[in-house]
RNA sequence: CGGGACGUGGCGCAGCCUGGUAGCGCACCUGCUUUGGGAGCAGGGGGCCGCCGGUUCGAAUCCGGCCGUCCCGACCA
């Protein structure tokens, strides 16, 4: 098909947009694709669906490679389908009432919803099934940003798998696996599939896919190598060595007035920060108080915390600190403390400077196991500096924005919602599930982010809302018709510039739109029979004459 | 929810400090010239200055409240 920019609602801005700081934000205001209604709430505009639209034929098509059933389940849903399966309470979905006063949630999943369905499956026989549908979301969002990077209303595709055990589940898993690589590798994402949290709802398998960019909200730990890839929250770094002074027989008072930070205290002992070790008193749910204990250049892991702990905390307020440690909060240590203590594994071995419990006082030659016995576990947040878990190389940080999900969440939903089968051994069982996300619109963000030039974007094929730009320079619009014609007819999605602007002004925007191929039509060209041809992807320019045109710009493509 | 900033024609901004009823660039409309990288000249249209209240003879400007938007943080199946 051809669309002539002349009749398209395509509205091209000269400058970036006041409210847009990421990229792709800028870049798909600037280039007409979206537009913001309020804040994380936008309209596609013609160029925006079509690319979005793509993005979601190319997730059903290898969706349905695995043996998905697209269907589509409601965005209304009743308020108790979510109590029973005790998510109701989840401050981000949106909530309202029909006229009756009955409660309905605009959910931001559709586990519930599909689960309930699935209750007609009655037999072994009928299992394993996959469905899925693309359908809007709802998420109030505490704070949407980015542009399409975090919103509050979005399409995605989720889909579901109904499996008769554990077996089965890990096939549909590795199934969904297998799909969303092929899907981002046809979008032309580098996306890394990297062990997630699986949440306070999920079950236990759960993989997050993140394609590095230039804004996101997760962070990437990446080996050189390439044998690696982790999200920031659970990455396993393995920290520098630590340059250790004197052996000590046993723990030394050692003065350090006002030295409450890491900082000042290794500069005034002359101590490398990697030989001490930081405290961080917290307070569990149940009010108990845990010192939390790193070493002295780390940060204290609050995802990995919670895991070890196994229940939700906060940092201890002063009060609660004087009156356990009877010192202030620089001055914490492990030695002679009352509430337990959680260290991390980089405190194993040797000896540390820790705080003596006592205000301007350290204590030298500090030793686990010997002078303090806590439960060791990995609860520092890998930093630059660390090395890879399996090869030793270095690893990388990167910001990256979460493209897709896949979990497995068991019985988590059919358990509540009664959702069983009969089994080949007659016996009723709940039915074993698995959860998986994908979101088109930051898939085409997470795209532009990943690839863009000076003026524009540079789509790949498979995502470009149209293959070719035809731009006709003034007076040549006959031209550049017929070729647009000639260009359809092989089968390519044609945009033809005929609107009457400057030729500046429509290659500014060919840049900025950004599709794969651009065929200028103009009089200098012409009349040797030709016309330039700009492949977008290498940045290459060429003149070809008009009759082959057609096929070269398939080669480009 | 905490911290910061912003809100003035469609877009990007100035004016606000030091009150006197609004301006610039781009875009838009008409005409002429121009036409391979965001043209020139001439003429023209368009703004409850986010909203409400207060101070004042007089408020875009000062004060208070609210709303909206963005950024950092918290939060995040």
């Amino acid at each position: 098909m051809t669309a002539r920019a002349s009749q398209l609602f395509l509205p091209t801005l000269r400058e970036d947009p006041a409210d847009a700081e990421a990229t792709s934000h800028k870049l798909l205001v600037r280039g007409g694709y979206i537009r913001q209604l309020s804040a994380g709430v936008f309209t596609f505009l013609p160029l925006g669906w079509r690319v979005h639209e793509r993005v979601v034929q190319i997730v059903r098509e290898e969706m349905d490679a695995i043996g998905g059933q697209e269907m589509l389940a409601p965005v209304l849903t009743p308020a108790e389908l979510w109590a029973t399966s005790g998510r109701d309470s989840s401050p981000e979905i949106f909530r309202l009432q029909d006229r009756t006063g009955r409660a309905f949630v605009l959910p931001m999943t559709h586990e519930e919803t599909f689960t309930w369905h699935a209750r007609e499956l009655r037999s072994y026989r009928e299992l394993p099934q996959i469905w899925y549908h693309f359908q809007t979301k709802e998420r109030d969002e505490p704070r949407p940003r980015g542009g399409l990077l975090r919103v509050r209303e979005f399409i995605m595709k989720d889909s579901y798998s109904f499996d008769r055990d554990e077996e089965g589940l890990d096939r549909s898993f590795r199934l969904h696996a297998g799909a969303y690589d092929r899907i981002f590798e046809r979008c032309g994402l580098e996306v890394h599939a990297v062990q997630a949290e699986s949440g306070m709802m999920g079950g236990k398998e759960s993989v997050d896919y993140l394609a590095p960019s230039g804004s996101g909200e997760n962070t990437l730990v990446t080996c050189e190598r390439g044998d690696y890839a982790a999200d920031l929250e659970i990455a396993l770094g393995v920290p520098r060595a630590a340059e250790f002074p004197q052996r000590l027989d046993a723990p030394q008072e050692v003065a350090t007035p006002g030295a409450t930070t890491i900082e000042a205290l290794a500069e005034s002992l002359q101590l490398d920060p990697a030989a001490t070790s930081k405290a961080m008193p917290v307070v569990r749910t149940d009010g108990t108080l845990v010192l939390a204990l790193v070493r002295g250049d780390d940060r204290l892991s609050e995802t990995k915390l919670l895991g070890v702990l196994g229940t939700g905390f906060r940092p201890a307020t002063e009060e609660e600190i004087l009156s356990s440690f009877g010192a202030g909060g620089g001055s914490l240590g492990p030695v002679g403390c009352s509430p337990e203590v959680v260290a991390d594994e980089a405190l194993r071995e040797g000896q540390f400077v820790a705080g003596a419990n006592r205000d301007g006082w350290h204590l030298r030659g500090v030793e686990a196991g010997r002078d303090y016995d806590p439960r060791f576990a990995d609860i520092r947040e890998s930093r630059a500096g660390d090395a890879c878990p399996r090869c030793g190389g270095a690893l990388r940080f990167g910001t990256a924005i979460e493209v897709g999900h896949i979990f497995k969440f068991g019985t988590r939903y059919s358990e509540p919602l009664g959702a069983t089968f009969l089994d080949e051994d007659g016996s009723e069982r709940p039915i074993v599930g698995g959860s998986y996300g994908i979101g088109p619109a930051r898939t085409m963000a997470a795209v532009i982010e990943q690839r863009y030039g000076e003026a524009g974007m540079t789509w790949p094929s498979a995502l470009a809302p149209y293959a070719v730009h035809v731009v006709a320079l003034p007076g040549l619009e006959g031209a550049a018709e017929e070729l647009a014609g000639a260009l359809e007819a092989a089968g390519h999605a044609v945009l033809l510039d005929d609107r009457s602007l400057r030729a500046g002004e429509k290659f500014a925007d060919a840049d900025l739109i950004g599709c794969p191929a651009r065929v200028i039509v103009g009089r200098k060209t012409l009349e040797d029979g030709a016309v330039d041809l700009i492949a977008r992807l290498t940045g290459t320019q060429e003149r070809v004459q008009s009759d082959r045109v057609v096929a070269r710009v398939a080669e480009v493509l």
